[in-house]
DNA sequence: GTGAAAGCGCTAACAA
DNA sequence: TTGTTAGCGCTTTCAC
């Protein structure tokens, strides 16, 4: 492998092939201008000869677009958020897009710099996905760069947004499992002062309020990671009164609450019914299955994509909400 | 969200400090050359004054050093890549680089135009993990661009690579399983032709042949999948004669396992150990948790991130085996 | 149908 | 210590 091999550029190109260097980008963009059959083949016989390939980031600087957006996560390998990324490359790739990813790690400093690294870097549209822990103070600086927001937009900053129905999905899982006759029924949310938590966290609330169950004491908030739903379990499951069904904010809760019911040799669904939301596969893995509250990344991600490559956020922040589908598995009692 | 706000470009935060380029960029990049100090501070005051953030990309043009590194792996949303991409993406933010992610969905074709877009993109260094649907007659294209493979070397191609000790630590995981008295331990392998699933068959192959026990029969290869898993586990759990434990290649194929235990009422650790390969975090919150050859991603993620950077392997591939950490958890008896 | 040339925003050699 | 300027590789207008 060598490092240097003195690059190939459209000049030695066009030497090669007899031609301007102007007739070479002709050829290779299909454009602006019409080429004579003849010249084209000479021009990319050069190419092929001498093993050319464009240098995207000389192009960029010239056309002033990099074809690259920008996504910025809590955590790439929470699961959630890979398959989230995973979709967004797709969809990104199938328009010619690349995808320069950052991690925030959850720390809202850090996201700022992964901000500003990516509009240092020109891309074209940027997808964020906030962290949970924003403290008051810490105000998204994102300039004029195309942003949408994957968690919820925060009216005030002008972000538009792509979110599954948060609210909607909550609220469905709890009325299936009062379907089951649950009438004691927990949740476990997300952190507090997430945005999507408090929405998932009001689904429960309403539904339980529509048929006068109480929820006072029911409700767990804790990181959405394994080990966050694992405590909120055993918490809940160490009461005197039991609760016989709980909706977990995330899948992962929902693993960590699976795991404390086997710790504690509760039996799903017979003892305690889980109901969980997002509809990752590792949720289709469990044992037993979870049943959730699916998002469809594809979609999520195609909708996120090509709003943030279009210009219709320009001028006012647009906000789509994404329908959610109930997969019913085992852990509900279906 | 102004989409177009006409950039301010390094000429006019000269010209606002009222000095020319050269010293916006002295200031800017503390060199090469010295600036007074009164000089430097009503730069800094223009930069931030006008909001100027430099352009990277016409910087990587003249510096012909993008500062980003590119990764390709066949699925990022596989929790042992996401994991992986994490890590990376925290060891090149360290150093100041950017991670641009490709997906090449297991499809060799997809994973060539993967390379060459990051070529173009003139990415200063290449981590890949291949696809291991790869056939015979596709070979790898990465002409002169620094690469370090994350899955196995393949001598001709004289790439470097950065790995985990992969034979050796299925073998540990079977001496371990041995430990414990079982005779009978069957392998669900990585998927044929995959570089590292036939290194961790063969551990356990060597493990198992050390102490004279069978292996003819024992072994089911399938796809790095908790559904491959489930499957071969499925098979091999409706036998005659069942296996006392299994190896499976890595955490999904294991989380598999463990959910066809749980449909046929196999009790883990008492009907079937089993030990898995990777250590994802998934691993340890499964029913019973797992026990795992654990690889350490953040260690792996470094020394390929600064192998890549570095100009070491320019004139010859360097390779780099990584330990493995054994972790015991329940599922295998421990 | 083709070519000459200006210029994208930045760096750094060289000059002052 | 600061300024001038020649490009980095590419696109595209404008002239031919």
């Amino acid at each position: 492998m060598n490092h240097h091999p003195k690059p190939v550029t459209r000049g030695d190109v066009a030497k090669r092939a007899g031609v301007s260097t102007a007739v070479v980008s002709y050829v290779l963009n299909n454009g602006p201008r019409a080429v004579a059959l003849k010249t084209k083949e000479r021009v990319l016989k050069a190419v092929e000869e001498l093993g050319y390939s464009p240098n995207a980031v000389a192009r960029a600087l010239k056309v002033r677009r990099t074809n690259t957006i920008g996504l910025i996560v809590p955590d790439i390998s929470n699961p959630y958020f890979a398959e989230l990324s995973k979709a967004i490359e797709d969809s990104a790739f199938t328009r010619g897009y690349s995808l320069l990813v950052g991690n925030s790690s959850n720390d809202p400093e850090r996201e700022q710099m992964q901000i500003e690294t990516l509009r240092g870097r020109q891309v074209d549209g940027l997808l964020l996905v906030r962290t949970s822990h924003r403290k008051e103070h810490t105000i998204l600086q994102v300039g004029g760069l195309a942003t949408v927001v994957l968690d919820r937009a925060i009216p005030n900053e002008r972000l538009s947004s792509v979110v599954v129905d948060n609210f909607g999905g909550a609220y469905a899982a709890v009325r299936h499992l009062i379907g089951h006759r649950h009438r004691s029924i927990a949740c476990i949310g997300g952190p507090l002062g997430a945005p999507l938590a408090d929405e998932r966290v009001r689904g429960w609330m309403a539904a339980m309020a529509e048929e006068g169950l109480p929820t006072s004491n029911l409700c767990i908030r804790g990181s959405y990671t394994r080990l966050g739903g694992y405590k909120a379990a055993l918490e809940l499951l160490n009461r005197d009164q039991r609760p016989t069904a709980v909706f977990a904010s995330s899948d992962l809760q929902g693993v960590g609450a699976l795991r404390a019911c086997y710790e504690l040799d509760v039996r799903v669904p017979n003892d305690l019914a889980v109901f969980a939301f997002d509809g990752t596969s590792e949720a289709a893995f469990t044992a037993p299955p979870l049943s959730v509250v699916q998002q469809d990344m594809s979609r999520l991600a195609e909708s996120a994509v090509s709003l943030v490559l279009s210009d219709l956020i320009a001028a006012n922040p647009v906000h789509h909400t994404a329908p959610f589908n109930l997969v019913l598995r085992h852990s509900c009692g279906c």
